[in-house]
DNA sequence: TTGCAAATGAGAACTATTATCATTTGCTAT
DNA sequence: ATAGCAAATGATAATAGTTCTCATTTGCAA
């Protein structure tokens, strides 16, 4: 009689192996937001859970169809996953630390929906990334 | 007294060899505004220009450093460069033909702005894409 | 428990891009 | 014009990120 939580791996069609279950715990659970392939990869070694790359690959890639995450791509050339939380947003990348804050305008996205539909476009989805240096102290490294 | 061109080689303090300018004249007398290092190869090859594909990523970078391109990182892993023309725009990608649709909106990049001066950041640059299907007969293909 | 389709993991393969380095080429100064 | 030479090129090797292959393992239903 577990109450199916909202985002758990049977809910979304797909059984639940060691594999996933640490990788979807990694994301819930876990103290970064936005992670690599590569970073989950060594999280999951670290913590001493022996799962190969290449599921890594799979399962992110799953979780992504399934809705239980979504992928971005950053300047970097790799793909940054994080769990959906069903709340649409878009980044700020710090270019000095790589942080990434989030944040959501309602304007820009409605003009976005204004835009694309003038020029006959239904809009499937979006990436609005912005680049910029922190002006403050809160910058980690330099 | 060869009026030396805006967008010229030397002007970019890069010594005009062959490949430089061939690539340099697809960009501005081809019919294709947006090429990826691939595209440009294939047409240089089909025109009987004879450069390594090695030289078409390391011009295509030059170029874009001398401010005479700009590159994109468009969803499909590869980059796609355009002739700089000075104004800043945005993109729309048709899902269904990968057609690529400009445009500038001084709402959304204002408040872009905005967003990132609250959060205490000096924006360096953004991208912003739109994926979408178009809803009329413009698709060539399906 | 057993049976078996589905999932995994090691490694090969692939794609986009960069690095290496011997050879060629565009200037510059004769 | 010509020689000298640093800069540029191109073939190819190397790299990074990701996907594919396939023999082995595992979750789960009967
Ligand atoms: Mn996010
Ligand atoms: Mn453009
Ligand atoms: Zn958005
Ligand atoms: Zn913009």
């Amino acid at each position: 009689m577990d109450k199916p939580q909202p985002g758990h791996l049977k809910n979304a069609g797909l059984k639940s192996t060691v594999p996933r279950i640490r990788i979807l715990e990694l994301f819930e659970l876990g103290q970064e937001r936005h992670m690599s392939a590569e970073d989950v990869y060594k999280h999951l070694l670290a913590s001493g859970d022996d799962v190969g790359l290449a599921t890594v690959y799979r399962v992110l890639t799953q979780f992504e169809q399934a809705g239980l995450l979504t992928r971005h791509n950053f300047e970097g050339g790799k793909s940054v996953f994080e769990l959906n939380q069903g709340k649409h947003h878009d980044h700020i990348v710090c270019l000095q630390c790589g942080h990434v804050e989030e944040f959501y305008d309602a304007a820009i996205e409605s003009r976005q929906e204004k835009i694309a539909a003038e020029r006959g476009f239904a809009v499937h989805d979006h990436s609005l990334h912005i680049y910029a240096d922190c002006t403050k102290k809160k910058c980690p490294y330099k």
